[in-house]
RNA sequence: GCGCCCGUAGCUCAACGGAUAGAGCAUCAGCCUUCGAAGCUGAGUGCUAGGCGUUCGAAUCGCCUCGGGCGCGCCA
């Protein structure tokens, strides 16, 4: 049991020995920014009071003589009644032993017992990935990764949008220029695709079916198409693992439109149903939309909305308790009609969660940079990981919240200093790595029987407080707060290193003692990176 | 017009309703004969857009005003 737990269990006894009746969840631990406050703090007085009908010293007051325990040196009453905890020493380096044993496990959460389904990027597959789908590659993995290891069971999904007009224009594009690989003049429409990445796939049609395909006939449009997709699908997917992001699960639009599905689909719903001017209609306003929405276009064709009501309905029937979309910032009025159709299915609204997130601007000298001087052409996502590495993107594009826009600055990125948050923490990591290299022929002693000293028990602090962190940046699906947390980290590792001298071979017990903290402190920065799909290099 | 996001230091952003509103960038001044200076220490900047409420206590919650971004299609 970690102390902010021990606390919580010890103010709440203390209120129901005075008979006021607290729910233990409501009382919140705080670490002390200043140690004259001491190691933690509890506002649990002040908040209680009106509860208690007395002042918030008087109920502190109250509480203090029972809070007594064998971990708590010294409890005081602080400004407008808070309690300020003095912990004994014992209780701080016990986190030690507890982060070795744990290793890569430490901060790891107890199963939820929950199925989360998360989907993101699930770019179209006809063309390159752009910053947008970058930043929400980032943003989604890294809430996986983070619900993952908060005792989730996450499955990462992506879904191909593989019919509808822009998969005809791939298919006949991609003809097109196979047609173009023998002889025939080029034919390609202002919606078609113009990107010379077709000709190369066209290529390989070329070379492993001659002349096959020439015929406009089912049979070739329908093996452009499947083809195309395939081949796109293909470059998103390593541009994406190069990026550090792996699905678990692709779903394809045209499954979910087979046997019948949508058909079934407006079957079940049509108590919401109406039509209006040859449209139908479903009518989200009656649950959680401001309007009502078109299903079926008075052409017959489902609009883009249709399937997407399928392929949600696909997944709660997969028998996930909760499913994230991470869109685009530009889809948020797209929210209150997925609501509604969970709504429509029995659902609780809660039961999908839409993560937005904003755009990214380039600057590059002081300049937005919109183009990429290559191509003249939007930046690309690939062209970005190659210049700066997959480390210091994944590291920017998470590290603000998601709602807000995002400036990244190129040349911060590419520079290995402190200024530079991500090279910070790595190199943080790589200095405790190298300590215990230096050391390694010198036994850890995960007591940690000699620290004590104010820039140990901060670091100690920091590390103990990891699992909470976890904990809370799961709930709020924020993995910013882990790049905060990353941050206060690396510099505790930089502070205790600057403050004392880690091997000293005068004092063997000493140095074994700062290393098992040294230890822990690479443990955690190495789980606390991962999270982040960032590396923890031994050397720099 | 309606809806969503937002307004905090010169810039980009933090801050479960809590103590003196914090980080990074930029600026300035120190610290290497010793474990990685890719580091550390110090300096300064704020009517938290404005107003009125709610309460022990508001950047945070509510209402209003002002200012910005986005969405509001038988597009996807």
């Amino acid at each position: 049991m970690g102390n902010e737990e021990l606390l919580k269990g010890l103010i709440g006894k203390a209120f129901a020995t005075i008979g006021i009746e607290v729910d233990q969840n409501t009382i919140v631990i705080e670490r002390s920014k200043d140690p004259v406050h001491g190691d933690y703090a509890t506002n649990a007085a002040m908040k209680n009071s009106r509860l208690a009908g007395m002042s918030p010293r008087a109920l502190a007051e109250k509480l203090l003589p029972l809070l007594a325990d064998e971990q708590v040196e010294k409890v005081e009453i602080a400004g407008p009644g808070f309690l300020n905890f003095f912990m004994k020493q014992e209780s701080l380096t016990s986190i030690i032993e507890t982060v070795i044993n744990a290793g890569e496990n430490y901060g790891r959460g107890a199963s939820k017992g929950k199925k989360v389904n998360v989907e993101f990027v699930s770019a179209n597959p006809t063309g390159d990935l752009h910053l947008g789908h970058t930043r929400i590659a980032a943003v989604g993995d890294s809430i996986a990764a983070l619900l993952d290891f908060a005792g989730y069971d996450v499955t990462r999904e992506f879904y191909v949008n593989d019919c509808g007009n822009q998969i005809e224009h791939l298919g006949h594009s991609l003809s097109a220029r196979y047609k173009e690989l023998f002889g025939l003049p080029l034919e390609l429409s202002d919606d078609d695709y113009h990107g010379e990445d077709l000709i190369a796939i066209a290529k390989s049609i070329k070379d492993q079916f001659g002349d096959k395909y020439l015929a406009d006939n089912k049979e070739s449009h329908d093996f452009f198409i499947r083809y195309g997709v395939d081949a796109e699908l293909a470059k998103l997917r390593k541009d994406l693992a190069d990026f550090g992001v792996k699905f678990d699960v692709f779903t394809y639009e045209s499954d979910i439109r087979k046997d019948g599905n949508i058909e079934k689909t407006l079957e079940f719903l049509k108590k919401d149903i109406y039509e209006k001017d040859g449209a139908k209609y479903l009518a989200t306003s009656r649950y959680a939309d401001d309007k009502d929405r078109p299903i079926v276009k008075s052409d017959g064709l489902y609009t883009y909305f249709t399937p997407d009501i399928c392929y949600h309905y696909n997944k709660l029937d997969r028998g996930f308790d909760l499913l994230i979309d991470v869109l685009g910032a530009d889809h948020h009025g797209y929210i209150g009609r997925l609501k509604s159709i969970l709504m429509m299915k029995g659902y609780s609204p809660d039961a999908l969660d839409v993560e937005l997130v904003q755009v990214v601007r380039v600057y590059r000298d002081g300049a937005e940079v919109k183009m990429s001087k290559r191509t003249g052409k939007a930046i690309a996502h690939r062209d970005l990981v190659a210049d700066v590495g997959k480390d210091a993107v994944r590291y920017f594009f998470v590290e603000r919240s998601p709602s807000s826009h995002l400036d990244f600055n190129y040349n911060l990125a590419l520079e290995r200093s402190s200024s530079n948050p991500v090279y910070y923490a790595q190199y943080a990591h790589a200095r405790c790595a190298s300590l215990l290299s230096l050391g390694s022929d010198i036994p850890l002693d995960l007591k940690g029987e000699r620290l004590g000293e104010e820039a140990e028990n901060s670091l100690l602090k920091h590390i103990a407080s990891f699992p909470g962190a976890i904990e809370s940046a799961a709930k709020e699906r924020a993995p910013y707060k882990i790049a905060g947390y990353i941050h206060t980290l690396a510099e505790r590792i930089h502070e205790f290193y600057a403050s004392s001298r880690i091997i000293d071979r005068n004092d063997i017990p000493l140095t074994s003692s700062r290393l098992a903290l040294i230890k822990a402190a690479e443990i955690t920065m190495a789980n606390a990176l991962r999270i982040l799909g960032v590396s923890a290099p031994e050397k720099m």
